[in-house]
DNA sequence: GTGAAAGCGCTAACAC
DNA sequence: GTGTTAGCGCTTTCAC
């Protein structure tokens, strides 16, 4: 009984129960629970009592409890899938998207779960620990085309959404750019300035992304009745970009312009252009991909292409959040990207 | 009873019950809790039938309930508290901790949320989620010097381990590094080159780190006899690198090195330091802190204090597990940072 | 070594 | 409107 004279902050959590605010309140556990949950139908003189036994007592509902009986946990998990999850967040295009989910849960009290899958052990400890039921469902970021886990997902019946078009057709909701397009605003752009000699530094040909931009950079460069000035893949990472931007430099020196498929391998390109003692734009226009952060980091900024990460992120959460709530057909959401034109063209 | 004609691979967690298992298996329940548990005392010829039974009907524990009788969850959070918490990933120093924290709890099977706290409602919810007990305990980044969720977490006495020393004592384990150490590596180095119009870009001075390290480099710069050439403050941003920089070029034009509170911010500094016509590091020098993927990126790599980052996620997390198991008196653990040197000194 | 039984704290019918 | 009751699926004494 002297529990009442405990200032709630000092409670730990757990030692009040239900049973008890409802002893001290004078009324039934059920309706504390419904006070609790916000149930209409209680008479405002014992809410009113209910919530001052709350209050002086610091009682705090326990979830696993809760959880147990309502099938539901207030959680979901993000989960990356990538060979080399642990560098994911040295590019800032993952921070946009942790961003933006983060954002689009916080009103509804949704908790974010986040897991790196890099491994087999890894990718087991996911499956296992999402059937066990602590989250409600899973985004699930995955890179790499190959990547046995969307399939693996949708057999197993979580509730997921992807970050990206599956490479083949599965029973889930997902989101993406029209990289198409983007490609083409991209491209148009270069064309447009009068350049003729364009190369392409590409993402990871492993990679859906990665492939869907190479393919739509040479539609559309025969599109123009232009043919491609050199092409060198890159894996998304900085370094990856220099080195293919020393190749392309080596194999094709009178290059005027590179699309590159990512910002931050842009960065990586800067600078050996620098090195090599080649101004941009005067000698060689870039262009790159996403509008992260690194856009600005470039020296020039760079012009680059816009996909709305956090829009998207948004987006993939609420598809998700639906589908805990009621079980849909599977929907996909496209979005427009839209060209960044700053000083690198 | 045809549950059992059910491949594993097609079953929605939940349907299988300790229960079922016990059933098919001719067992009791305690038995098959004991199996899946691990507890020595079961016959080898009853574990065996209650793991055919497991594999045959894909029972998976549910965790809601397990978490219920046992009293923790399995998860810890990560709480990033900041006025621009949603900003925070465009700094690779908090992708290394995010990294260095998910590898040292995963071989125990402990997963992540991860909570960012960026204004009153947020950390009000965070206190909430931590008290209903939906994770044992919390790592708390937190940057600036008068976030009162510190105190918080001690009061409500969650298992709780901090990335930096609190501004004043509290009974809670944190992990930092050397900054002191760090700072005076960078000032020596500059020294040793023969610089003396020396100047600073500071972090922002409502942390801790960003005053730890202002102080720490006037300190070294008086013990060799020498005066600040400048000071110009940031905010860990790489922008406000970059107008801290031209704030140094216009009052201080003739230093001739800076020490740069975080690499984040030099990249901003370098930038500027080009557009001015300023070769680096002939014209003047640069030193940065943390050595994050950033300083590789600048151009040229820049000479930095390496932050053993990724080891001290990894202690953070140690730390808390060993509280949650057992609670203990808080303890830090210092670091010590080194000093790589790489083409801008 | 194994099983029976008692809850963990909560929600949701269902009566009143 | 409000209280009573019956579990949710699991772990864990405590007998056997």
């Amino acid at each position: 009984m002297d529990k009442i004279l405990v200032p709630a902050d000092d409670t730990v959590h757990g030692t009040v129960t239900l049973e008890d605010v409802a002893r001290v309140a004078g009324v039934s556990r059920a309706t504390v629970s419904r006070v609790v949950n916000g149930k209409a139908t209680v008479a405002p003189a014992l809410r009113k009592s209910v919530e001052k036994a709350i209050a002086a007592m610091g009682y705090v509902p326990n979830l696993a409890a809760r959880s147990l009986v309502t099938r539901s946990t207030g959680s979901i998990a993000l989960a990356v899938s990538d060979m080399s999850a642990g560098q994911i967040f040295f590019d800032p295009f993952f921070g946009r998207v942790v961003n933006g989910v983060t954002q689009a849960v916080r009103p509804r009290s949704v908790q974010l779960v986040l897991a790196l899958v890099d491994d087999e052990p890894s990718r087991r400890q996911l499956l296992s620990f999402l059937r066990q039921g602590h989250v409600d469902g899973v985004i699930l970021v995955s890179t790499h085309a190959d990547d046995p886990l969307p399939a693996e997902l949708a057999r197993a019946k979580v509730p997921a959404v992807l970050a990206a078009r599956p490479p083949e057709p599965l029973p889930l909701s997902f989101v993406e750019v029209d990289q198409r397009a983007g490609v083409f605003l991209a491209v148009d752009h270069l064309v447009a300035l009068g350049h003729t000699r364009i190369a392409t530094v590409t993402g990871p040909q492993d990679s859906s992304s990665g492939r869907e931009r190479l393919a739509a950079f040479r539609e559309r460069l025969a599109h123009h009745d232009l043919s491609e000035s050199g092409c060198a893949e890159g894996d998304f990472t900085q370094v990856s970009g220099a080195a293919a931007m020393r190749t392309l430099l080596e194999r094709a020196p009178d290059t005027d312009a590179v699309f590159v498929a990512s910002d931050l391998m842009a960065l990586g390109a800067v600078t050996v252009l620098h090195r090599a003692g080649r101004r941009i734009p005067q000698d060689l226009a870039l262009v790159g991909f996403d509008d992260s952060s690194i856009a600005l980091a470039c020296d020039p900024p760079l012009t680059t292409v816009r996909q709305p990460v956090e829009a998207m992120a948004a987006q993939l959460a609420e598809l998700l959040l639906e589908q805990i709530i009621s079980p849909q057909y599977p929907q996909s959401r496209i979005f427009q990207p839209e060209l960044i034109v700053r000083d690198s063209t």
